[in-house]
DNA sequence: CTGTTAGCGCATTCAG
DNA sequence: CTGAATGCGCTAACAG
């Protein structure tokens, strides 16, 4: 069932049937309504691939992120594909499981796959199969992460500034005593972070701080907790699963939250506010920034050549983990 | 960048390139180095949508789901990828958003846009356009759902005996009045799930006992404990978010679990083992269930055309939501 | 063992 | 305004 098909049907030939499926040229009534009734009657459908062929552009887009299970990475592919599928675009998944090696493989299955454009959540930034998708005339949108290079964008969170503000609330409610439990440095976010926490310290000239670095999981915030020595006014953690970690870890050792220690997380995961206490974090929308990276990617897609850098305000969402302290 | 390029800067013909790129049949040592060399020198990497449209076969798998956000179908997703990524194949990615006109929507644009396998988590099992697939030579596996027809395979988890089991364990506990908030009826699990409730408490000559239909979500579980007029020995949850909002709305109005009333859940989310009281719950694990689908995938990829079904054992897990009544 | 060639399904140039 | 012919990059049948 192909184009000739249809052709032979209504008896035009095949670049009719072409220019009025896709309205590239004038054609006349009587011919538009013949092909559009058998291509109804034949139910036909123009093969993408060789469209893809011809053109030499897919409409695929291909989305790479460390871990598809993690409802913070399906929430931007969700937001992202939210406004790819109205342009006509549709995503090739990968899942890079966290793995530098990995990762270059399945860039590289992406780009002989054929994709007019790259989303990419990256492990490893230095990873120079970005600069090859760019050479290559694909479109990349980096996720997560800023890199600042011509032909491509970025954009996520400020994980900065969300920090600086947490720790503000903290410092004006009385806490004078912090351990950070930092989620993996190899992570922009976790830079970020970390670093916003540094400095907020010596801004505030507190010097009763200490930093621990881990992972991003509920099992590492266990771990965590179990190193910490001497219990502060505030644990302030990398993100949402660690907090989670640490508070359950905190109450088998018997200890209360918030009256005994002030606990904060970051992300704002769903389960956030249903759980007791529910918990002090960050909020940041991955859907948003799904949808807004989509956006991004159809103007390049568009043919603006030029790079756009967006960083995504964060919101303090303060819960029954916190309290003041005297 | 093609193959022609690479026949000219070797000296030898693009039939002697593919050969050697594909083994595909016997090319002297010293023109297979020469090949290797110049794939190697120039980058070239053969463009899958060419092969595609001169093979028939595309080696991209298309997958729709409701939700990708949800970890549910994430996890199956990533699951089944897993495995067929090993055998070179790709996923498209389509999203329903549990709507069924925009399922078929998709199904069309997954076909259009060439694939081998379609994995379908369903909305409207029947919708003709799976069938449409099958006619097309487009092996089917259906995730979540039974659908007993030639070439095309099913795989769920045993939701009634999970359920059964569930109310087992309740009775033999004590319990000997229930409630169930079921999930929406249109799902295959929350009709089996609630078949299986049905059916055990005749068994059982419980007469003290009542369904309330809702969706799969924390809300629906906040608006159905609402509808509860008087408290049961057990509330029976169609699945785990629905016990969140339970349990929350509960707690509210001051009961305490499980020592007012037991609650109970279903699929064993990763926050079920983690709140406070951690949930009694029936475990189905969707990575694995991703896998074993994957399996099947491949299995009628490779050429053998018989439909299996596949049911998966489930697990219970008892918490602390749940206590012995006298 | 290697090269030449046809054709996968389509959009598009070129004639008419 | 419509049709014939070309070629996108590749594999496989056919020749040699």
């Amino acid at each position: 069932m192909n184009i000739k098909d249809v052709a032979k049907n209504c008896g035009v030939s095949i670049a009719t049937v072409s220019r009025v499926l896709n309205g590239t040229s004038y054609v006349s009534p009587e011919l538009v309504e013949r092909v559009l009734n058998s291509v109804e009657k034949l139910g036909y459908k123009p093969s993408k691939i060789a469209q893809s062929l011809r053109k030499g552009e897919t409409y695929n887009i291909g989305f790479l992120v460390p871990d598809i299970s993690n409802m913070f990475f399906s929430s931007i592919i969700k937001g992202a594909n939210s406004v790819l599928e109205n342009e006509g675009y549709i995503i090739f998944l990968c899942n890079s499981y966290g793995d530098r090696k990995k990762e270059v493989k399945l860039l590289e299955k992406l780009f002989i796959s054929g994709i007019d454009g790259l989303i990419v959540v990256p492990i490893d930034i230095h990873n120079n199969f970005i600069d090859f998708m760019t050479y290559k005339k694909i479109k990349v949108l980096v996720i997560d992460e800023i890199i600042n290079k011509k032909n491509i964008s970025s954009i996520a969170s400020d994980n900065y500034n969300g920090m600086i503000e947490l720790i503000d609330y903290l410092y004006v409610n009385g806490h004078s005593s912090f351990i950070f439990l930092s989620g993996n440095p190899s992570t922009f976010s976790a830079r970020k972070r970390t670093k916003a926490f540094e400095d907020k310290m010596r801004d505030l000239k507190i010097n009763d701080f200490k930093i621990i670095l881990g992972e991003y999981t509920y099992e590492s915030g266990v771990k965590m907790a179990k190193k910490i020595e001497k219990i502060p006014d505030a644990i302030v953690c990398g993100n949402d699963m660690i907090a989670f970690g640490v508070i359950n870890q905190l109450k088998r050792n018997g200890f209360r939250i918030p009256e005994d220690v002030s606990v904060t997380g970051f992300d704002d995961v769903i389960f956030s506010s249903m759980v007791r206490p529910s918990l002090t974090t960050v909020k940041q929308d991955p859907y948003e920034m799904g949808r807004a990276g989509g956006q991004l990617m159809l103007k390049m897609l568009k043919g603006k050549e030029k790079n756009e850098i967006r960083l995504l305000k964060t919101k303090l969402e303060i819960r029954e983990s916190t309290c003041g302290r005297k």
